[in-house]
DNA sequence: GTCTATATACGGATAGAC
DNA sequence: GTCTATCCGTATATAGAC
């Protein structure tokens, strides 16, 4: 792997376990064992990295987030999108815990970011009208918005809301399943009788998970 | 007003509008037309001056927030913490912003919010359940404590959600009636047959208020 | 590409006069 | 209680050698 991409991973690493504002661009460097000098040889400074990370960010949702077709199956389909949200929410942790001043301090990034975000929720919005056109959910024209800024609300303040509870702020695997079971929760609430038994089903599987020994990870 | 009551007023002030992070001592102090040194003389550092606001925000929502007894009108008490919801929103905006980073860098604050995060758990499913027993609302025993993570986290971030959201950071007060219609779809998943058509009042009572023009404040 | 050394800038906080 | 002046610590970023 190269220098850049090290650096990249590294700071994503360090963002997640102690925070982007605490981490300096001098502790990554030390963390991998080079120079303060040769960082900023890569990388023109601390936003320019975490550009990069956004950058991983929107290619990881794009990458794993595409509409459902009515061709599919849209059960299975739903259950792929949990597991993406799951390594969403897992890997980019960081980014939602200081979210506004990350944003504040680079107006380019803060441009990209209103962008993809108001594109996820006209996506968001299409899965949704795919599960109501799957028989998977009822709900009326004027709450689709509403319940998808809802699920995206809840996908990106989760881990922070979590990390607030306890005293290390570190998190576990099965934070994130339970982040998952909210989302299911918010669903589960607007489900056909016929696709109920699906979904209790799928919050059975990620509450088994959500209550796992944290070894068994 | 004191010295220091209006430290910590013009605090909350520029925090709201301009982040927490943003905003220094100096900064603080120049706005009042005080000196720094001054500032100091009242507040041991910056962390104490947001310990204080803390306790002004436990202290609104202790007031407002009690329990209701199986006398009360439910409907009545939940319009009535809709509307506390909403100052608490408005007033305190910046601590949810930034809560990891002004957690990270005060132990004890962070411990005084955990315990007071857990008890505030307790008092929104004691609040669940008296709406289950004046009938506004029907859920199971499994699922109580998970709506009213959901409540929470959604009063806590739904101002973050949506500065984040545009590019200029600053929150209207209409953002925060959209936020309390959030709370409302939340509990709307869980309305009796006939608590839905009062609960369908109350969100339209908001989303009047939420469509408002910015200049009818 | 990588290093060492260092400049710059600034926020937090204190000392001591008034 | 309030001010002025200033120190200290630290994060960011650069210069220039190798």
């Amino acid at each position: 792997m190269s220098t850049k991409d090290k650096i990249i991973h590294t700071s994503i690493e360090l963002f997640n376990l102690h925070g982007e504002r605490a981490i300096t661009t001098n502790h990554i460097a030390a963390h991998m064992g080079i120079s303060p000098g040769n960082l900023y040889y890569h990388f023109k400074n601390k936003e320019d990295i975490i550009r990069h990370i956004f950058a991983l960010y929107s290619e990881h949702l794009h990458t794993h987030f595409k509409p459902l077709t009515p061709d599919d199956d849209a059960l299975e389909n739903l259950a792929g999108y949990l597991d993406s949200l799951f390594e969403l929410m897992w890997r980019y942790q960081f980014f939602y815990d200081n979210l506004g001043d990350i944003l504040s301090r680079d107006e380019a990034l803060k441009k990209d970011y209103i962008e993809f975000q108001a594109a996820l929720l006209e996506q968001v919005k299409e899965v949704l009208l795919a599960l109501r056109a799957g028989d998977i959910i009822t709900i009326e024209d004027a709450d689709v918005t509403e319940l998808a800024h809802m699920l995206k609300m809840t996908v990106s303040f989760w881990t922070p809301y979590i990390k607030a509870r306890r005293l290390s702020g570190e998190l576990a695997r099965q934070d994130i399943y339970h982040g998952i079971l909210k989302v299911l929760l918010l669903l589960k609430a607007h489900c056909t009788e016929h696709s109920l038994a699906q979904v209790n089903q799928l919050r059975a599987k990620y509450l088994a998970l959500a209550n796992a020994e944290p070894t068994a990870q």
